[in-house]
RNA sequence: GGAGAGGUGGCCGAGCGGCCGAAGGCAGCUGCCUGCUAAGCAGUUGUAGGGAUAAAACUCUACCGGGGGUUCGAAUCCCCCCCUCUCCGCCA
């Protein structure tokens, strides 16, 4: 959500930055509903200072004994009319919210422009491209020819887009959790959490996938409650409508959670493996900062997803998303893409975001500076650190030989009972 | 699922339908005082939204879990909902 009074006072510079994200903003709405809202406030506020006048001077009287009726009558027609006045001041706040929260963040300035995923820049790349004597397979082959990875029985338990892990898959995705988790806490600084797989509206309107993007999410029925499509979700709402310490921050935490998506209109894209799925596993890196320094904590987020990735001598790129391709609540975003060379492609495996104060906005999160100054808003970040399930997909790919076996990393070799290889079972 | 208790300011905690935004205490801040610390004394300290302002000062309105209702007037009375806790049952 963006600030009502920054926008206000800059209606012309807002509506041209959002523009840029592609489509058309017009704000003259917004202007129109914050007019009368604020007209109809004075009146009604110039009403309610009457009543209590009155109604203090009625206690004086009655007091002293003496009639009231006359100002008991004028104040019954007040009274009334300030309930009219309070229903419509209600019904503009509530027309203003709706608004506000369908107003995507502003791409802050070192975003590149541009509308497409073509017009993302690539900023920096790592590790050396695997080379084969043989043509590489693509994961879902690799899984199922080794027998660790069940497309088939997957279906008949839940349908396309989920999968069936055995064996070593299964230990794999395992340990890959446990790996990501130890680097983060042990040697990036994180505090480890679990949080509840679902969640209630109010937690995914803090984050913004509410109102707008019900429609991805995996609704509970009967309840108002919702399956999280990332760790984001909770994580970033465990201190919604709470205000931090300035010396709290920054906060880090990183959360394993499943994660489950509706992938509404994705109908074709990637049907088949790992890549997209309707539960997959992540761990996610969630950072609370201070404005000042949220733009360098964005920069170690993304390098603290990378870490793994380097650990597990596995080639990416990074590249920053142009304003056009960025999320929702997203002011600025990295993602980092794994290379695959069963699509000779590089594919997304981490998105790292700085929210700024979109979320902390929503959600009510604000510190109080030390120097005694008002509550401000924190700014939120977050990362995938990284998720499960590609880089699966990824060490099949990329460590996959001619016999179909698959050599474990080293680094992850010690959470996988000292397996150097996965061969056919 | 059954029975009960409770939700008040950063925290604890009082509150008869009428100066209650809310006593008192703690914590915090500012002075004074003491060689330092502790104690003591005095003052001060919430959030949001309007108006005003260059910005403040200032001023108004709202807020005692949330939403309705009664009333000239509600933290206080009535209704609904949410949350927390205790006991019983069931259960990983």
């Amino acid at each position: 959500m963006l600030d009502i009074k920054f926008l206000r006072d800059n209606l012309e510079e807002v509506e041209k930055r959002l523009a840029l994200r592609g489509g058309t903003i017009d704000l003259s709405e917004f202007k129109k509903i914050d007019e009368d809202r604020r007209r109809l406030i004075a009146e009604v506020e110039g009403l309610k200072q009457k009543k209590n006048a009155a109604s203090e001077e009625i206690a004086r009287l009655k007091k002293e004994k003496k009639d009231a009726a006359h100002l008991l009558a004028d104040m019954q027609q007040v009274s009334s009319r300030i309930k009219e006045l309070d229903e419509k001041v209600k019904e503009e706040e509530d027309a203003l919210e709706r608004l506000l929260l369908n107003i995507p963040n502003i791409p802050h300035s070192s975003v590149p422009s541009g509308k497409i995923s073509e017009d993302n820049v690539e900023v920096r790349k790592s590790g050396s491209l695997p080379k084969f004597s043989f043509a590489p397979r693509d994961h879902s082959e690799i899984g199922e020819m080794l027998g660790i990875l069940d497309f088939e029985r997957a279906g008949k338990l839940a349908g396309a887009r989920f999968s069936l892990y055995k064996g070593a898959g299964a230990l794999l995705e395992r340990a890959l959790i446990n790996f990501m988790l130890d680097i983060h806490t042990r040697e990036n600084g994180y505090t480890e959490v679990i949080p509840p797989f679902m969640v209630n509206r109010a937690c995914m309107t803090g984050t913004g996938q509410l109102p707008k993007f019900e429609e991805d999410l995996f609704k509970i029925e009967g309840w108002d409650h919702f399956l999280i499509p990332t760790a984001e979700v909770p994580v970033t709402n465990i201190f919604r409508d709470e205000i931090l310490k300035e010396d709290d921050l920054p906060i880090y935490y990183t959360a394993y959670t499943p994660c489950f998506r509706k992938e509404a209109g994705s109908y074709g894209k990637d049907v088949k493996g790992l890549i997209r799925q309707h539960q997959f596993n992540k761990v996610e890196l969630v950072k609370f900062s201070k404005p000042e320094t949220s733009y360098e904590e964005l920069e170690t987020l993304t390098q603290n997803a990378e870490k793994i990735l380097q650990k597990l001598n596995l080639a990416y790129r990074v590249i920053a998303l142009c304003a056009g391709d960025l999320g929702f609540a997203s002011a600025k975003t990295y993602d980092i893409e794994v290379w695959l060379p069963g699509q000779s492609k590089y594919r997304e495996i981490s998105s790292c975001s700085n929210f700024e104060d979109f979320q902390a906005r929503r959600a009510n999160i604000k510190y109080k500076p030390k120097d005694g100054g008002k509550p401000r808003f924190v700014h939120t970040l977050n990362g995938s650190g990284l998720a499960v399930g590609r880089t699966v997909v990824a060490i099949l790919e990329n460590c996959q030989q001619e016999d179909g076996g698959v050599i474990i990393p080293e680094a992850l070799r010690p959470y996988m009972g000292g397996i150097e290889k996965i061969r056919k079972q």
